[in-house]
RNA sequence: GGCACCGUAGCUCAGCGGUAGAGCAGGGGAAUCAUAAUCCCUUGGUCGGGGGUUCAAAUCCCUCCGGUGCUACCA
């Protein structure tokens, strides 16, 4: 049977500036999703990159006095650094200033003018250069000095040029009609509703090209004119196959399964990116699906308040897998969520250093203490037991369920709730006490102990690659033994291995102030 | 202005017609294998206000207040 193949990918990031907090956010978790599905026998293609045309980077390094291009490498660099930074796995990187990528969008673009989608007129409005987007006369605020400020805040101009527009106006049923058929073509619901009562209200046809700067993509035919933002941008995610190689190693992979944006750019891929795609004759991806946004103490983040969070120094300061584990755990995936010291201390150290680290040391090193680090086999089994091993075993499907909505906070919640309940089992039994009145039994309340934490250990890799893969070393899982084939009950942790001498995996947290001195 | 959504224990939220729930935080106890980690018990809410439907409403309807999102408009 061939594997199923599973394309996911973040939306790229525009870096004219330092990857922040959100950046981080939304690649770990689509990180999270690309190893759920490994782990789960997906032949997975899992994508990120960067967006670096357009008129701001070009502005930005004018006044740096750098090309374009070098503010896009040096930045890019930023950006993919935060791959490594975060652990993420994805497959590739993308930059929209490669060469595949040119001509991928050229050929996108060529299909759609062939659909006769794409005709040439005249733009003319306000304009703000720092938000790359037009605006109507009646959104406009009027300063005392006679300039005019968008609804954002930044200054407007008057432009008129010559612009490329695709009829986006004929797509309004078809798109109607996409969200009806396929109901959770974009998640969660409430960004669907949005987007249903936007399509309803009429769409207008896209401008999609400038002559006022150039750098980006030129349009086939009239390099006078260079490509705008979403073309470009959004046909990333099909250059990154190949297309329209048809041979290209990575053709397979389109149409995507899954793109992992942020909530602000919900009409972009919801509503022109399908678009697109209609009319140049390609496949539509399954599904579009929002992140929140991440506040800190509540508050948004933004450069003139100062609170933006560094995810560099974040991974830093308390570990790359707390720090994945706390924004997956803590923030239902889809609704905004909240940052603050305090609450990813108190999960580290209740969730991994308390409930999981302290469970996997307690009994581990009753294996190494009195059983000369040989995990013992299991006796006849109690209902007990039993019990505690079919709450285990049921953590697999559960979760799979809880991904088809990608629903990661969920299925971390259901397999600390395992936890908890192994915690409950283990103080129940009292092994400290057996280890003396019957080894047999201590000897299974081990065991049974080291199999809960195995299917813990294998089921949350997603989130904490590295911390599970030593937890699963401690209790002498093999490297080929740990995707999700062997859990849900078809396999056990093998009695009778020597396991390692059992060290800490989740250390609990300290404020660096108080164990200064 | 229109259309949604939300307002439940100190905090984050679940429940969405049938005697108020979870986690964390707070209080008390047990245990001592373990990262002073665990386990048990427990304090705490007139479910935003008011009105209505119903034998019965956190749950349905209306209205008001507060908050959020999307969208429109400024004559």
């Amino acid at each position: 049977m061939p594997q199923e193949r599973f394309y996911i990918t973040t939306a790229i990031a525009y870096p004219n500036g330092a990857p922040h907090i959100g950046h981080g956010y939304e690649l770990i978790a689509t990180d999270a999703i690309a190893r759920f599905m490994r782990l789960d026998g997906r032949d997975v293609f899992f994508l990120t990159g960067s967006d670096e045309h357009g008129q701001k980077m070009q502005q930005t390094a004018e006044r740096e006095g750098i090309s374009a291009r070098e503010l896009a490498d040096r930045n890019t660099a930023r950006f993919r650094e935060m791959g490594p930074a975060l652990n993420s796995s994805n497959d590739d990187y993308i930059r929209t200033s490669e060469a595949r990528h040119y001509q991928t969008v050229s050929a996108l673009w060529q299909r759609m003018e062939a659909a006769g989608d794409i005709y040439l007129d005249k733009y003319a409005g306000w304009y703000s250069v720092r938000d790359e987007a037009y605006y109507d006369e009646s959104e406009l605020t009027l300063q005392p000095d006679g300039k005019r400020l968008a609804p954002t805040g930044t200054p407007v101009d008057w432009v008129e040029e010559e612009s490329y527009f695709f009829r986006l106006s004929k797509y309004q049923d078809k798109l109607l009609e996409l969200y009806d058929r396929q109901p959770d073509f974009v998640g969660p619901d409430a960004r669907r509703n949005e987007i249903i009562s936007f399509v309803k209200g009429g769409l207008k046809d896209l401008s999609i090209s400038r002559t006022t700067f150039d750098w980006g993509i030129p349009v086939p035919g009239n390099p006078k004119h260079i490509m705008y933002v979403w073309v470009d941008a959004l046909t990333n995610y099909v250059t990154a196959t190949g297309w329209p190689d048809a041979n290209h190693p990575r053709a397979a992979f389109w149409p995507a399964d899954a793109h992992i944006i942020g909530k602000d750019i919900v009409r972009f891929h919801a509503v022109y990116w399908p678009s697109f795609l209609m009319s140049a004759g390609l496949p539509l991806p399954k599904r579009v699906f929002c992140h929140g946004f991440l506040f800190n103490k509540g508050e948004k983040m933004s450069k003139s308040v100062g609170n933006v969070i560094d995810p560099f120094a974040l991974a830093k300061a308390y570990g790359i897998d707390a720090m994945r584990y706390f924004f997956l755990r803590e923030v239902p995936f889809g609704q905004d969520g909240s940052y603050s010291p305090e609450a990813i201390v108190q999960r580290m150290n209740a969730d991994l250093a308390n409930d999981l680290g302290n469970l996997a040391q307690r009994s581990l090193s009753m294996v190494a203490k009195n059983l000369d680090g040989r995990l013992p086999e299991p006796g006849p089994l109690t209902e007990e037991d039993a019990a505690m091993l079919e709450l285990a075993d049921a953590l697999l499907d559960k979760a799979r369920t809880a991904m088809a909505d990608f629903a990661l906070h969920q299925i971390l919640a259901q397999t600390w709730a395992v936890i908890a309940e192994a915690n409950r089992y283990f103080a129940g039994n009292e092994p400290w006490a057996l280890r003396k009145t019957s080894p047999e039994r201590f000897g299974t309340v081990l065991w049974v102990t080291a199999e809960v934490l195995r299917q813990v250990a294998i089921i949350t890799q997603p989130v904490m690659p590295d911390s599970c893969a030593r937890l699963l070393d401690l209790l002498g899982v093999p490297a080929d033994a740990r995707s999700f084939a062997a859990i849900g009950g078809k396999a056990r942790i093998k009695g009778g291995a020597i396991l390692p001498a059992p060290s800490g995996i989740f250390p609990r947290y300290v404020e660096p102030e108080a164990s200064a001195e």
